[in-house]
DNA sequence: CCCATTTCCATGCGTTTGCATGTAGACAAG
DNA sequence: CTTGTCTACATGCAAACGCATGGAAATGGG
């Protein structure tokens, strides 16, 4: 019970460092071309250069899908993806940074990569970072394959 | 130089972890009778008994003020807390657990306390569950006084 | 005391989100 | 080929959110 106990701390303390954090890059990303969401989407995109589609993408967003699937559409209107159907599934969409989105998300990304140097980096010794980044690494591991084991038990 | 992609790299899998571990609970919290965000404002007034002023509450939870308002006035008309004015500040809001909104923080707690213990608790060992703990607490407290995180502490 | 500034919360309004559902294609069995 | 089930997105709609702003009270000189 005392392992439960020190969940519970770890995960609060844990909630509340990204609250902080959050609210901070928040800030930051007030008076940037695109909202930190939207950057989201252009940094995921941004590691995928053969596109991805949106149910890969919604894997890293904490988004519904629905909402992700707008999002998209404006960022579409927007010039800064592009959406065109997949020949091997045609039921896929698979979304595509277009030149314009690329160089936001480097112009935006060099900005918030300084913020984060200085909010994340500032805060905690090389070591400390090395130790917190394999500390995460294993929690969202343990994640996978965890989802929805939620049986619908209905007559 | 390479302190900061560290930081980034420590980010970054901090903000997946973060997002894999909300997905879950998210989807523990469907069906419970509160969203997981009015819990997280029950919870948050569950460690204040003589109550909270919304400007402390917005300081834990991730809302703007005037979200987080209109929030507080929701839940109000659900019964679950109660505003009041603070003599020494008639300009405060003062919100306060009614005995319904503590006993319903209490019951979904006691759920949400078992996914904790499963999802975080059932991750890491109780040694990285604490060093885990250190971090997130010296990388919150390295915020204050920064973007405008204040923390204020029923006494 | 007075006026300017700041703090704290509420409200109008357009935008975004989530839930429920719809549509179309993939997939498997008969 | 047909039928049923599953998967991937899209869409209607009500609820919730953020931004800009407003009003009232506290605060800080002059």
């Amino acid at each position: 019970m005392a392992r439960n106990r020190t969940a519970e701390e770890a995960w609060e303390a844990l909630a509340r460092a990204q609250t902080a954090l959050m609210r901070g890059f928040q800030e930051d990303f007030r008076g940037e071309e695109v909202s930190m969401r939207v950057y989201d989407v252009l940094y995921t995109l941004s590691r995928c250069p053969s596109g991805a589609r949106l149910r890969d993408l919604n894997a890293h967003i904490l988004l519904t899908q629905p909402s992700l699937s707008r999002l998209v559409e404006r960022m579409e209107a927007d010039g800064l993806v592009h959406r065109c159907g997949d020949p091997t599934d045609r039921r896929a969409t698979v979304v595509r940074l277009t030149e314009r989105g690329r160089e936001i998300q480097r112009r935006v990304g060099r900005r918030h990569a300084a913020a984060i140097a200085d909010r994340v980096g500032g805060a905690l010794s090389e070591e400390e970072l090395a130790t917190l980044r394999a500390l995460a690494d294993k929690l969202r591991a343990a994640q996978e394959g965890r989802g929805s084991v939620s049986m619908t038990v209905d007559p």
